[in-house]
DNA sequence: GCAGACAAGATTGTCAGACCGTAACATCAC
DNA sequence: GTGATGTTACGGTCTGACAATCTTGTCTGC
């Protein structure tokens, strides 16, 4: 009754503008992380749409990672994720080649730039989460899988504490790569030892502040995860794009965890 | 009535199964990029679901950059298109503070790197796009915010040009900052025409090969960015993220063009 | 008092059918 | 062929309905 149904083409299509204007609540903060938001019939009833615009509008913010399930019939606000991201970058890529050289020169070139910057303006908050990632590490040893995950957050972790939020996003951005990647050799205890020394260490030049050591370490670190590729038979100029395929696929099957 | 419209939870919801099934064909190339998808209502003939549920699906693959409004009422298939990423960093970037040094930082880190590979690798068809979009430039060194969506073009088809995936995602995800940063302070032809010349300059010693140069000048022209920005009485540790969601915005008001 | 079974209610997923405005397309005049 | 014009098909929206299933509050037994 409050709005205009009526009016088509005010301001573009009704589920267009309801998405919006759901999407502007999230991110003003009126509608908090976590919270459920209310029914479609409600949703319906409030905004003056039919229920069938209001779930076009929900589907929307859905894809856009603003809403997501928490149990299959109830939807609850999303405002930190980075999963569209990872899903949009996943479209790019898989209409392009990679190869594990171009994953290769990629790392080369942002970790010892990160690991250098996270020494130089690391806060209190940062090591604490890059201990934590690390003691995960330790206790995951042996299950493979989720010691790939830690991996991953712990370099994202190191790149939160550069402080450079572009550079975030863009390593967050190999993450998808790298991931599958790293999981499709690590398969014995030796490989996740040897790669979690080499956490320990860059934490301990991280929190020393030493960027100097802590970039020379990110550097013999990624070239570490080259031979070890290299040591498992695969060639530095193999075409990954299938692990990622085949990974992304996973993730959507297996969308909550 | 051809479908099985009934099972409920066999393969999830139905809208998603027709989202993937859609999907996948045109991943598969069976619908190929630009031709306009079929109506609504032969759509839900021929899979034999309600033209609600097929709206829902499509709703999806809209929001995903799978299908894209060629116009009010036609949509067109699309496997090429970055918009989404852009969309989803942008998302992701809206609850990080972003400074223009730290945009300047990681231009600093990627274009003198990109640079350099894309002259180690540029084929003849990237030297071709090049060298259109240069002559674009030139032509529009009056039109500041053509000129200034150009840039950015230029700048990732070297991405693009130096054959290494998760970099040019990576180089792409810094444009969604870039660009509303770039016209904030371009708003003369003296700006357009010194930047121009920089990109002739990259244009060259990239089509000869020439990695080291094409090193330095990348990094000179972002320094000379920098000096530009100051120039304008612009902080270096001044907040960027206004400009970034006033930019979003605007994208999203004007989603065709 | 708490765990598990259970019933009742709420909510989503899906459908059918209808209406309007308008953009797309074919047709015709020039 | 180019432009004006009329048709038509399509998209956007609404209403109302129904079944399947999840939630939730309640009840029961240990």
């Amino acid at each position: 009754m409050s709005a205009t149904p009526d009016s088509p083409a005010a301001g573009g299509r009704a589920y267009e503008q309801l998405a919006a204007s759901i999407r502007s609540r999230i991110l003003s903060g009126e509608l908090e992380e976590g919270r459920r938001i209310a029914s479609e019939a409600a949703l319906a009833q409030e905004s003056g749409f039919s229920r069938s615009t209001v779930r076009e509008a929900l589907r929307l913010l859905q894809e856009s990672g603003f809403l997501e399930r928490a149990s299959p019939k109830i939807l609850v606000v999303r405002r930190h994720t980075e999963a569209p991201v990872a899903r949009a970058v996943s479209h790019a890529l898989r209409r392009r080649t990679v190869t594990f050289s171009a994953l290769h020169e990629a790392l080369l070139l942002l970790e010892p730039a990160l690991a250098r910057m996270a020494a130089q303006r690391r806060e209190q908050d940062d090591l604490g989460e890059l201990r934590r990632i690390l003691d995960a590490q330790h206790a995951h040893a042996h299950d493979f899988a989720t010691w790939c995950r830690l991996d991953e957050d712990f370099h994202v972790a190191i790149a939160e504490a550069s402080a450079n939020a572009p550079l975030v996003l863009a390593r967050a951005t190999l993450g998808l790569v790298l991931v599958p990647t790293v999981a499709q050799f690590v398969d014995n205890e030796r490989a996740t030892q040897a790669a979690t020394a080499f956490h320990e260490r860059l934490f301990t030049h991280i929190s020393e502040g030493d960027a100097e050591l802590a970039e020379v370490i990110a550097r013999r670190h990624v070239e570490d995860f080259h031979h070890a590729w290299e040591r498992s038979g695969l060639g530095y100029h193999r075409d990954i794009s299938e692990l990622i395929d085949a990974a992304t696929a996973r993730l959507e099957l297996k969308p909550d965890d």
